[in-house]
DNA sequence: CCAAATGGTTGACAAAGTCAACTAAATGAC
DNA sequence: GTCATTTAGTTGACTTTGTCAACCATTTGG
């Protein structure tokens, strides 16, 4: 393996750390941190859902998610209901104020990424994702053996 | 501009952070936390340099980068010499023990990045390259573009 | 049955980060 | 030359993000 081979990859991630970085620095038009931004994204997608997930899939400390978890009940954004499996456990989901509030968030940060996008051709987004595509599949490929 | 484009963008997004995040979570084998290693690495590919240079290449506020400075400073990693041309300011540089510290760090770093590639063949890591490549040309070369 | 593990909560704290006010030096207008 | 404004960097006070240990209730496994 090359030694410029591991820069190479070094200095892309920097230089992408660098883009996320201006698309996270200022959540738009949002009253949420990046952390309940990320709370709320996960738990869009996978609804509902236990506290245990949501630590898992956003490598998150128990202890602050608990923490967010709670006032986001209080704030009625999200509902919780015992699971019968296990009473330790709780199912997460959004409420309706959650959903619309989840709805704003996620359409600004849409039009983030469209401003981020618009000086390129057509041509030149459809290789940005084939790029993106390609690069995901390599990883994905390996993490799946190395789950093995 | 197409709303799937968007969302696949997003979705990369989401997961390079991922890969980033599982390099970035332990800083390896290092007393140093992630600002300090941010701040330690701009320092080593430009020095000396201005506190004013590490501000704006790091995005970091002004505050925590003074307190991270004169800590460096008091432990002897870094060290500072005022500006003739500006008597404000002060040059920044690594010490033979900041040098000392640092190549730790980036070495350790190094086989990090090793160890996610090491997994794929040669052939893949040659493309895992080249369209890492790509997708920044394609960045850099809007950023030009807006630049101007 | 009971020890160990697990889902989630809470207390206390540290690290990362922010913003305002400040000092000293530089710049620009008059 | 004077003075108002700007700039390089510092410091105080504070908030946000995150950590870890201890805890309680429930489940699991020997």
């Amino acid at each position: 393996m090359d030694h410029d081979q591991i820069r190479a990859v070094r200095e892309f991630s920097r230089f992408y750390t660098n883009i996320i970085g201006l698309l996270n620095q200022h959540l738009p038009e949002s009253p949420f941190t990046l952390p309940e931004a990320r709370i709320l994204y996960e738990l869009n997608q996978h609804q509902p859902c236990t506290a245990s997930h949501l630590l898992e899939s956003l490598s998150m400390d128990r202890g602050y998610l608990s923490r967010i978890v709670a006032q986001f009940e209080k704030k009625k954004i999200i509902a919780r209901k015992r699971s019968k499996e296990d009473g330790r456990a709780y199912f997460l989901s959004l409420t309706a104020t959650g959903k619309k509030m989840f709805a704003r968030l996620d359409a600004a940060t849409h039009r983030q990424v469209e401003t981020l996008l618009k000086p390129m051709t057509e041509a030149q987004r459809k290789k940005l994702l084939h790029h993106m595509g390609e690069i995901r599949t390599l990883f994905i490929q390996h993490q799946a053996d190395n789950g093995k």
